[in-house]
DNA sequence: CGTTAGTTTGAGGCAGATCAACTTTGGTGG
DNA sequence: CCACCAAAGTTGATCTGCCTCAAACTAACG
């Protein structure tokens, strides 16, 4: 099956390509999504950030995918922040072409409907985890899912913690510890993750 | 615009109408979700129940909304099981029928992707509030969302707890802090809440 | 090398979970 | 209509995970 980002490609070539580095925004939380945008290339975190200055990292976006789709669906306003966690190229396609296209292809709009209903999923796993896991198990799951999914980056301790819900002294130290036990290994400010599926095991026992 | 479950209510007619008594299971985490169900009355609410028995309440289904959509979208497995909360009525549509709908129809496909994505959204916002949030602010704004949005259903200290990701005692309290201050009226089980608006800014503020 | 972003470590405090015992409510059936 | 009882709610005492604040350290990059 074509996926959202494929079935759009080539209609993205009249558009130019953006480049963004590390620390850029894309869009910002309560901008109005006037565009879908296509990742070529890097990675790209979606915040939200309170008030309080707190931020969580709640979607990851690699190579090949888009970025506010569910805004655009969603009344046209982004509820969150898109920020270039490495150098990343872009193409913005106007929102009204967008739906023109989803329109004119129902089998994009039906791919895109699987990919909410997998966030979705995702989201709400996340919710419940919460409760159920304790900060420690909660970081090492963060770990292997990032360092899997996106083995070329070099994720911090703050994108970890804003992403496992906790905070960047509570990720150190549970990195710490481990490293003390053989699964973790780090090199400089990278760290490797020998086994981690023992990792997750052990985690979550 | 029509929504996905009027949209499909002439199909539903076809099928027998299925009731269910409070505390009674529409379907369980881990089956097939070989059915869309549509509700024509009660509450329902969508469970995500952990091995330690942690129960968290992921969403709430009123009446003329469908349920499993989601999850057959997503690879056709219920990721949360879904519990009458009150006494219901529901019609199941063959999951291949409900695609075949979807497949001649992308405009209730589009309206379910919309829902998707507004789902995902609040899910999203969820995931941010637990870290932003005292516990005291959850309850507080769960009271108002439940309240509000289903005023005919008689909200449980535990449905509560398990929406606002507290704890039973920690609700209990929260709600004698708010009857003292005058933001929560208390008649036997039932309690009601004379300023919505007023609680949400003491709560957030 | 200087500078900044990123990381580490320690000490202290508290929000809220947990455990336990008790009270109230409201539906049910005798 | 009343007595019963399971489910729901309340209250208090205790305990701890992890957040917070602070300060020093170190890697990487221009």
């Amino acid at each position: 099956m074509q996926s959202l980002f494929d079935g759009l490609d080539s209609a993205a070539q009249a558009y130019p390509q953006r480049s963004f580095r590390r620390g850029e925004f894309i869009y910002s939380v309560g901008e109005e999504s006037n565009n879908l945008w296509l990742l070529n290339a890097g990675i790209v975190g979606l915040f939200h950030i309170s008030g309080s200055g707190k931020e969580t990292l709640l979607r990851v976006f690699g190579p090949r995918v888009t970025l506010a789709h569910r805004s655009i669906l969603d009344g046209g306003v982004h509820h969150a922040t898109a920020i270039a966690l490495s150098t990343a190229e872009a193409i913005a396609i106007p929102r009204t072409e967008f739906l023109a296209i989803l329109n004119a292809r129902p089998e994009l709009l039906l791919a895109l409907s699987r990919q909410l209903a997998q966030d979705l999923r995702e989201a709400e796993e996340r919710i419940a985890r919460v409760m159920d896991r304790t900060a420690s198990q909660r970081v090492a799951e963060a770990l292997v899912y990032l360092r899997l999914r996106y083995p070329e980056h070099n994720w911090t301790r703050r994108e970890i913690a804003e992403f496992s819900e906790t905070t960047e002294e509570t990720c150190t130290r549970v990195m710490g510890q481990l490293e003390a036990r053989g699964l973790l290994v780090k090199q400089g400010r990278r760290f490797d993750l020998p086994a981690p599926d023992k990792l997750l095991d052990e985690a979550i026992a």
